[in-house]
DNA sequence: CTAGCTTTAGCATCAGGTACTAATAACAGA
DNA sequence: TCTGTTATTAGTACCTGATGCTAAAGCTAG
């Protein structure tokens, strides 16, 4: 039967470990693992200082639910502050810590993208699909809390299309330009 | 003291939108904002099949850590399939409904544009930036469900800039095209 | 062999319930 | 007004996954 056990600080180690991994284990799960009581599970995590499962659930519930509403309003990439339909609009995005590329601190170019299509796509009053774009630059790397604000205008109208120009600054310098050519739908398009 | 009651039907109501707000509100809690006996509160939940407090924890812990991991795998934008260092590189993407226009379920084009992007920037071996990029081009509107596949190729390279080209297919039908120019930093850069 | 750490056992208690029974209150229809 | 139905409340036994506490072993090193 070998009931094989593991020193103590051993066995508390995987304790911490296999909570992280997993937060849902009851003491009676990790005391089967250990081959232990469940007293023992219970002192461990008394010196470890690790919360009874109830409060382990509540708060990966808690922690996620903040993560993902963050992730919520990113996915409006940028806010619109000010729209003329048809005509112009500015939209601004706050860059935070995880747009970068980890080793160097530059936000994601299709960020910076997303934001100017964002606006284009706003600023146009219709139904519409993105097919062509041309012209765009980089100016100059943007790094994460940098408030990029994105003007668009409208240049030009033919048929279904539009042209687009969006115009992004960081601290009054220009950053990043691109001309999007609009197609609105509904219509045949081709 | 008027203790406010309501129709049933009402409180009901009531109740669904308070859980759906607040999962974490005990029966107890609840009957004392309804001004009726946690009996109540428990037959109401009863009636309208919501679960007790921990198992609502429990589903919102575990849904809410499905929807992290999902958001996890699909910051890759992409996933490298093949990738010849400083040459060339295949990169594929399942598109889902989560990055579609709503009303017409066309892909945002920043989704097709990050693949492309991830690419390019990977098949460089070094640290980069992202500065420039020129001719891009949407061929055909993508929907949910179709599967990108973005082939890249270092087309040119002088000093720290390279030229690399992308070309994402569905369905061997040509959907994008983006050149782009990168530059590595470390280097000084201008 | 004994002092000290570690482990186990047992029991009372708690929160936040389920499941069930039974009594009472409220109200609508004849 | 009485009556039948629905709604509400009360109360009990039981459940899970714990805490907190006391006490008894088990092991180990000096």
């Amino acid at each position: 039967m070998a009931r094989n056990t593991m020193p103590k600080k051993e066995r508390q180690q995987a304790l911490v470990d296999i909570i992280n991994k997993d937060p849902f284990i009851t003491d009676e799960e990790l005391s089967e693992t250990f081959n232990v009581s469940i007293q023992t599970i219970r002192l461990d995590r008394l010196e470890l200082g690790i919360p009874e499962l109830r409060e382990r659930i509540r708060s990966v519930a808690s922690e996620n639910q903040k993560k993902l509403r963050s992730l919520d309003a990113k996915e409006v990439i940028g806010e619109i502050v000010d729209l003329e339909l048809g005509v112009s609009g500015i939209s601004i995005l706050e860059t935070t810590e995880d747009m970068v590329f980890e080793r160097t601190q530059i936000v994601r170019g299709h960020y910076i993208f997303a934001q100017a299509e964002s606006l284009a796509i706003a600023v146009i009053d219709a139904k519409v699909a993105l097919t062509g774009v041309a012209n765009i630059k980089y100016k100059t790397p943007i790094f994460a809390g940098d408030k990029l604000v994105a003007k668009a205008k409208v240049m030009r109208t033919r048929g279904n299309k539009y042209f687009v120009w969006v115009f992004t600054k960081v601290r009054q310098q220009e950053a990043f330009r691109g001309k999007f050519i609009l197609v609105t739908i509904g219509e045949d398009r081709r």
